[in-house]
RNA sequence: GCUCCUGUCGUCUAAUGGUUUAGGACACCUGACUUUCUAUCAGGAAAUGCGAGUUCGAUUCUCGUCGGGAGUGCCA
């Protein structure tokens, strides 16, 4: 039985997508189930993609996330290096095997020609519009052009790239594990660069070259790699590997939330979501995009969300930790068709966290929003705030709006509800409660409740008449949790301070309108 | 254009050739609880794209059709 080893492998052209998150988890999942390898390998082969930064926000993003592998690029292993530039010598190797056995040729054609080809047979009107089997004839190639001439041109340092000749009259039939026999023509492929001009090999070659040096048993990569997929069946076999081929499986696309297409990062901005783990900095303020990290989501909580983004464990379950996920996930229950990226769901889910979150551990979370002012009131304060506001929370930031009357003055008050609920007779009446809560010995909220309720009983007044007001004393809105609590955290002396602000205002308030 | 993938509530999905009034979750609506907002609980509305065929019976299998997606680069 061979080993089960996977991998990852990003092209360090930018922040990492959800998407590829996406990818990485089930990656991730798999090896951990099946107790086996998850290699990290960079796709460092196109020289003008190459954003500086890059590499190291996959490692961060990964190790966000929690699902780092084991082996590959900053990790170690024995089947290094995992960086695609480093390997450029066994590219060179493996392109000479194929120009060798007849499997490549090499081939002269400018970009220019390219497109005039392109531009030609599409103004023809038929159906074969690429370099292929019926073209290749018609251009500049080591096929075409007599031996000396093209030992010239290699020998002058001419540019040239490599081409896969596929073969004809053949069918290329594909398993895949998640969409089963999938078949191609060789008829209709075209003759894919192997080997660029300026010596680096294209994702094809490269992919396959090192996924059997790696010795990966399954490939479980984007949808988007369905259709060259035949082209690798292809390079397995023109290397003579196809008993060793790895296992495929492809993914189903993450769409767009409404609209059509796939999620894009532009999506994220226009609809003002988050589509990457963290943030990426640009100098371009159109490049530059905030991450569901910042955005004040968990990472468990984006990864049980992810999780469920084209796969589902058939039961009714729906909150699942990392190992859990490890334990039910399997490719054969990944879904075929696309998955539409609901944002409401990702935050349902992060709210299912932070509820479940311990108060303390919730207070160490959401610090980074909280102003100096707020953390100086300390941990145990921080953690009490905490437990009053987290059912009504669904991501970190939410903190910071729901709680600054809790470290300072109220803000705003709701000057509609105000207006409402402060009746001319209320300020003797409410300065004689606030004396009465002021000799409490005890302050806490059954205290305080039952002190309230003498109050009401004496006046003969209602609910009605007087929670609202105090709410909006206390937090200046007629939204929160209930106000008792709210006077028990905050302790007596905030809550009187907050009440003589508070009835100062709605006075003047009351009064020049 | 060509190639490949795909089509169950608005969304993510479950299920099976008959046991299904097609199940769950998010979102939505109503009610209960509560001083409010949440949360919670109880309800509600909501789907097998269409047309043939196979079959005693199809949402499930086949074909067609229409729709959606991807690929079609000296990008990955």
């Amino acid at each position: 039985m061979k080993d089960f080893r996977v991998r990852f492998a990003p092209s360090p052209t930018g922040a990492l997508h959800i998407g590829g998150v996406r990818t990485a988890l089930y990656n991730y999942l798999l090896a951990k189930k099946m107790n086996g390898t998850f290699v990290l390998r960079i796709e460092d082969t196109d020289q003008k993609r190459y954003v500086k930064g890059a590499e190291d926000y996959i490692i961060q993003a990964l190790e966000w996330c929690g699902i780092m592998p084991s082996e590959g690029q900053g990790l170690g292993g024995d089947y290094g290096p995992y960086r695609q530039s480093e390997r450029r010598e066994l590219y060179q190797q493996s392109i000479q095997q194929l120009i060798d056995n007849g499997n490549a040729y090499y081939a002269f054609d400018t970009p220019e020609e390219l497109d005039a080809m392109r531009k030609r047979l599409e103004e023809a009107g038929g159906s074969v519009r690429n370099y292929c089997i019926f073209t290749r004839m018609d251009m500049k190639n080591s096929l075409t052009l007599p031996a000396d001439e093209v030992a010239k041109k290699l020998a002058s340092g001419e540019p040239y790239t490599i081409r896969l000749k596929v073969p004809a009259d053949q069918t290329v039939v594909v398993n895949d594990v998640i969409r089963g026999e999938v078949k191609f023509e060789t008829n209709t492929l075209d003759d894919k660069v192997m080997m660029k001009g300026d010596g680096l090999p294209t994702y094809h070659l490269a992919n396959i070259v090192d996924d059997h040096a790696m010795k990966i048993s399954h490939v479980i990569r984007g949808e988007e790699w369905l259709p060259s997929t035949a082209h690798h069946v292809l390079l397995y076999r023109a290397f003579g590997w196809e008993d060793e081929m790895p296992q495929f499986a492809h993914l189903p696309l993450i769409l767009k939330p409404n609209g059509k297409g796939k999620l894009s990062k532009r999506d994220g901005q226009k609809l003002g979501i988050p589509v990457f783990p963290l943030s990426w900095d640009s100098d371009k303020p159109e490049d530059a995009f905030t991450g569901f990290k910042e955005f004040g989501f968990e990472p468990k909580a984006v990864i049980n969300f992810l999780a469920f983004l084209g796969w589902n464990p058939g039961t009714e379950q729906e909150i699942f930790s990392l190992d859990e996920l490890a334990e039910a996930f399997s490719l054969e229950k990944v879904g075929v068709s696309g998955a539409r990226f609901d944002f409401d769901k990702a935050k349902w889910y992060n709210q299912e966290y932070i509820k479940a979150m311990d108060n303390t551990a919730l207070a160490e979370k959401v610090k980074p929003w909280l102003s100096e002012e707020a953390l100086q009131k300390g941990d145990d304060y921080l953690a009490a705030v905490c437990g009053l506001l987290k059912e009504r929370v669904e991501v970190l930031p939410d903190f910071k709006e729901q709680s600054s009357y809790f470290f300072g003055p109220v803000q705003a008050y709701d000057d509609k509800n105000v207006k409402k609920r402060w009746k001319p007779e209320n300020l003797a009446r409410f300065e004689e409660l606030k004396n009465m809560l002021a000799e409490l010995s005890t302050f806490d909220a059954a205290t305080a409740e039952a002190e309230v309720a003498r109050f009401m009983a004496k006046h003969e007044l209602g609910n009605g008449q007087v929670f609202p007001v105090l709410r909006l004393a206390l937090a200046g809105t007629m939204k929160g949790p209930g106000v008792f609590e709210v006077m028990e955290v905050m302790g007596k002396e905030k809550v009187i301070m907050h009440f003589e602000a508070a009835f100062d205002y709605f006075e003047k308030l009351t009064k020049v309108s």
